[in-house]
RNA sequence: GGGCGCAUAGCUCAGUUGGCUAGAGCAUUCGGUUUACACCCGAAAGGUCACAGGUUCGAGCCCUGUUGCGCCCA
């Protein structure tokens, strides 16, 4: 290593490691009845995707707990994925056809497009399963599952009948959000509002009971006139009473349609008539169905109007037909007016048009275990992170609706239902064996029957997740007993916007099906079904500008290309460091930098310690401990081992409430400011005492081989290139397969040595002051001032054990002791004593007396405040007695400083 | 319209049961090749903790209201 360069080189070490890591099986985990389990399950990414700096955040997190809790000496398996996507891989695959051939994919039929879409999943599917690996993600490989694998087909098609058997799955006639350019339904989720500067058009409509009247009606949509049925008020609507039992006519095509009266009217809005379309609109739906209107559907799957809307409507798309319909009514005379409008319009959530309310039929899906999934997070059985997306979470549960789990597809799961050939599909016996057939391997006589066409919806396969990777619902297949002992499995680690698509789901999921079937749950049966313990909610990634980030704003950075420039550790390391817990995250590459530099410093101090030569035994915490000579230890030590406690002990809290940001900073802190700063700086001149220098080399193993281990979870390439460097892990073993020190066990037989921490604390002051001193002089280049020191005899013999480490910290070649204040030196007050630097008389008397000046006036201020919180007896006497004694104890301190500052002010003749 | 969240140094953020003089990184300024590290070291400057009330001996933190921004659901 010695000979290796100053810099550390992630790409020389990265890689390597994680061939090794999978080649001795380290990601692999199995039932092991000697410890207790740890699984996550990825979220699956979508199979065509590529990595996101959303995933790099989301997956690092996994890979921490997964890490942390291999350590920690649990059974760890991170089962990895990926789902099929089903619109969003089939319009991609379609897209390619229409533009490499001219084609689609009725052009192809069924059976050759689902061929054409399984190569490109083989072209194109493992990319993201591959940038995992490079981003250091400990998967179990072994257990990657695709949503499309036979085994978890089946356990899909399994689910689907059975939910269908406990009449929870029902075909129905509804209204749908359809999307026309992927011909397909939506669920409820899969629409997003978005705010639309559209028109307002109003438009009149002539009475026919009374020719020549009108009435106005405003509207957004006029190219659906068409197939407007009725005209609406509110039935206590006084301007429109006269207009009850009456009838206007619909401009084109020219048609007699009645007034009705529905509570459903907003008075407000426009002119308080509504024109009702069944077919496209879901109120107007409802308000159709309890006045007994017809239904004019005027739109083609695609979007495009068809001859119903009348033949010069038929075929123009949506847009174009809104336009001739305002001209059309523009040259009647029917077009009152038209302003601007903003409003919202559902969007298709991934082909990102507008979509069509629009009636079909569909398989729709009750949900399961509703009530239980609310308790299971209302009683805390599944803990949520942070806490307030439980109230999302439930809200939703309160609100919710049937599922619309059919998509109009090929890709995906092909729903498991037969109709008998010859019969109706309109009119069948849903509850009749004979004519539908319901089972996951289909009816005896196959040519009698037809399937059912449409798919699964994506998340009715993916909601499955937690246990048809393991083997449900076959008892007998090898993986029965990884279910048995990885579920319900420990933390999800994903992002909020997936609450109600995933989580919620899922949730219902295994309580519906980790069991045997049954109507309501109890608390304890909840508890054994439920997925997951522990759900943790990322942020979600934004730009700088705190924009989204998106393929089209092309803001969103490559993260092979970070990887290639940070290192996967310092992205790793960079990405949690700005990563405020579930808040959303600004995007900045010089905090990944951040993340490379904190790696080369790791990578620097160990370098130090190599450079140090070897020293006795190192392959065990215990050995290290061995080397102590405990009576060659001085503050110093004491002190950095104190650290190192804490230190453990706040990361296992962290760990314990989530918390990734003090996770990384208190490892920063600690390894950085602590120990690089101030017990590698002391052990330059430790090192050189034959004494000292055994114990401080164990002491800095002892140091860095739990920083190497605090560190691991979020920096894996690096910790283990300096674990194996520097032998750690004794014979050839690999830090992952250590056990994690408990704070507690660090040293068993030790007490903490508060006083010691005190004095270095002292210490620390004394120095920084100094060395401030020095720089307010211009004399921080210098290495060889002189220092006077007036202090107390007990400060005085800490100072003198230290004082080869105080020079060399502080820049010195001298350091006296004073019985009095020396002439002409600028000093500073500290908790030791008084330091005065010696300035062979060019002192700067102005600034000096600014500078005591300015101290004096801020301590005047502390003072004060703190005389008056003593004053008050309120304060003494409500406040518990160790808040007092410690504003006592500060108050002593500040007045004893103030004092000499005051001498040291008054000596340089100033006014006072 | 309903709900949730955020507002602390120029920027990004810590600050978890209310209690020492509100912290860090980056940026800025100054000084540095001191036998690990210039991906570094030392020092400095930088704050009305959004605003207004309230509770309390004591509020960045708790309560109420206001303003601004963001997200989710209708």
């Amino acid at each position: 290593m010695s000979k290796t360069p100053k810099a550390y080189d992630p790409s020389q070490v990265e890689n390597r490691w994680y061939r090794a890591w999978e080649e001795a099986g380290l990601f692999h985990g199995r039932p092991n009845p000697e410890r207790e389990p740890y699984c996550i399950m990825i979220p699956p990414p979508n199979v065509t995707g590529t990595l996101t700096m959303g995933h790099v955040l989301n997956n690092t997190i996994q890979d921490i707990l997964v890490r942390r809790a291999r350590l920690d000496g649990r059974e760890a398996m991170w089962l990895p994925g990926t789902d099929h996507a089903g619109i969003a891989t089939q319009t991609r695959v379609e897209r390619v056809l229409r533009e490499e051939e001219g084609i689609t994919r009725h052009d192809l039929g069924r059976e050759a497009f689902l061929e054409r879409v399984r190569a490109w999943r083989e072209k194109h599917g493992g990319i993201i399963l591959d940038q995992l690996r490079k981003l250091g993600a400990s998967c179990d490989w072994e257990r990657t599952v695709f949503t499309l694998d036979p085994e978890y087909e089946r356990a899909v098609l399994h689910a689907f009948v059975e939910l269908y058997r406990r009449g929870y799955i029902y075909r129905g006639k509804r209204m749908v959000h359809w999307c026309p350019v992927s011909r397909t339904a939506l669920s409820d989720e899969e629409v997003v509002m978005k705010p639309q500067r559209g028109r307002l058009y109003t438009m009149r409509y002539e009475v026919v009971e009374q020719p020549g009247t009108h009435v106005e009606i405003a509207t957004t949509r006029p190219e659906t006139l068409m197939g407007d049925t009725a005209v609406a008020f509110h039935p206590e609507d006084e301007r429109y009473q006269h207009l009850k039992e009456k009838h206007v006519w619909r401009p084109f095509p020219r048609e007699k349609i009645p007034f009705i009266c529905d509570e459903a009217v907003d008075r407000e809005f426009g002119t308080g008539m509504l024109k009702v379309t069944p077919a496209h609109d879901r109120a107007d739906y409802e308000i159709g169905q309890r006045h007994g209107l017809a239904v004019i559907d005027i739109f083609n799957p695609d979007g495009t109007l068809n001859e119903r809307a009348g033949e010069d409507f038929a075929g123009m798309d949506r847009a174009a037909a809104r336009k001739r319909a305002v001209t059309r009514l523009r040259e009647s005379d029917q077009l009152v007016r038209e302003e601007p409008y903003e409003h919202s319009v559902g969007y298709s959530e991934r082909a990102d048009v507008p979509i069509e309310p629009r009636l079909t039929e569909q398989w729709w899906m009750r949900y399961p275990k509703v009530e239980e999934a609310k308790s299971a997070v209302r009683e805390k059985m599944i803990r949520f992170w942070p806490p307030r997306w439980e109230k999302t979470y439930l809200h939703w549960l309160d609100n919710i609706q049937d599922w619309c789990i059919s998509r109009q597809l090929w890709w995906g799961q092909r729903i498991p239902v037969w109709y008998r050939k010859g019969l109706e599909r309109e009119h069948l016996d849903y509850s009749d064996p004979a004519q539908v057939h319901v089972s996951v391997d289909g009816p005896e006589e196959p040519e009698n029957w037809e399937r059912e066409e449409d798919v699964l919806d994506t998340w009715a396969s993916s909601w499955l997740w937690p246990f048809a990777t393991l083997g449900w619902p076959d008892p007998d297949s090898e993986q029965a007993r990884d279910l048995q002992y990885f579920y319900p499995t420990s933390t999800l680690v994903t992002g909020p916007d997936i609450i109600f698509f995933w989580v919620a789901r899922m949730i219902m999921a295994g309580l519906e099906f980790m069991g045997e079937p049954c109507d309501r749950l109890k608390a304890s049966e909840i508890r054994r079904r439920i997925p997951f313990r522990d759900v943790y909610f990322t942020g979600i990634i934004r730009d700088a500008q705190g924009r989204k980030m998106s393929k089209s704003l092309g803001n969103s950075p490559d993260p092979l290309d970070l990887i290639e420039r940070f290192g996967a550790d310092g992205l790793r390391f960079g990405i949690m460091s700005i990563a405020p817990k579930g808040q959303d995250i600004l995007f900045s590459e010089e905090r990944i930098s951040q993340g490379r530099h904190f790696c080369n410093k790791l990578w620097n101090a160990c370098r130090f310690r190599q450079m140090s030569g070897p020293a006795g035994e190192i392959g065990s915490l215990t050995s290290i401990r061995r080397r102590i000579d405990w009576s060659q230890c001085d503050d110093f030590d004491h002190w950095i081992l104190e650290c190192l406690r804490t230190t453990l002990a706040a990361v296992e809290k962290a760990y314990a409430g989530f918390e990734f940001t003090q996770l990384t900073q208190r490892i920063y802190g600690f390894f950085w400011n602590d120990f690089c700063d101030w017990y590698v700086e002391v052990s330059k001149s430790k090192l050189q005492r034959e004494g000292q220098r055994e114990t401080c080399l164990a002491i800095q193993d002892l140091v860095l081989r739990e920083v190497l281990l605090l560190l691991h979870p979020i920096c894996p390439f690096i910790t283990e290139e300096l674990w194996s460097v520097l032998g750690y892990g004794g014979e050839g073993r690999f830090l992952q397969e250590t056990s994690m020190d408990r704070s507690c066990d660090l040293f068993p037989d030790r007490e903490p040595d508060d006083a010691a921490v005190h004095r270095v604390v002292g210490l620390v002051e004394l120095v920084t002051q100094a060395r401030a001193l020095k720089a307010q002089y211009n004399l921080a280049a210098q290495r060889d001032v002189v220092l006077f020191c007036q202090c107390e005899p007990a400060a005085r013999r800490l100072i003198e054990t230290q004082r080869d480490n105080l020079l060399r910290l502080i820049g010195a070649s001298r350091l006296e002791f004073v019985e009095a204040a020396p002439d002409q030196c600028p000093a500073a007050v500290v908790s030791v004593g008084t330091v005065y630097l010696d300035l062979a008389s060019s002192l700067d008397i102005e600034a000096e007396q600014q500078r005591l000046g300015k101290e004096l006036a801020r301590l005047e201020e502390v003072i004060a405040g703190a005389e008056k919180k003593l004053s008050n007896e309120n304060f003494t006497g409500r406040a518990p007695g160790e808040v007092v004694a410690g504003v006592r104890e500060t108050l002593d301190r500040n007045r004893e400083r103030r004092d000499e500052l005051r001498k040291l002010f008054d000596a340089l003749g100033g006014p006072a």
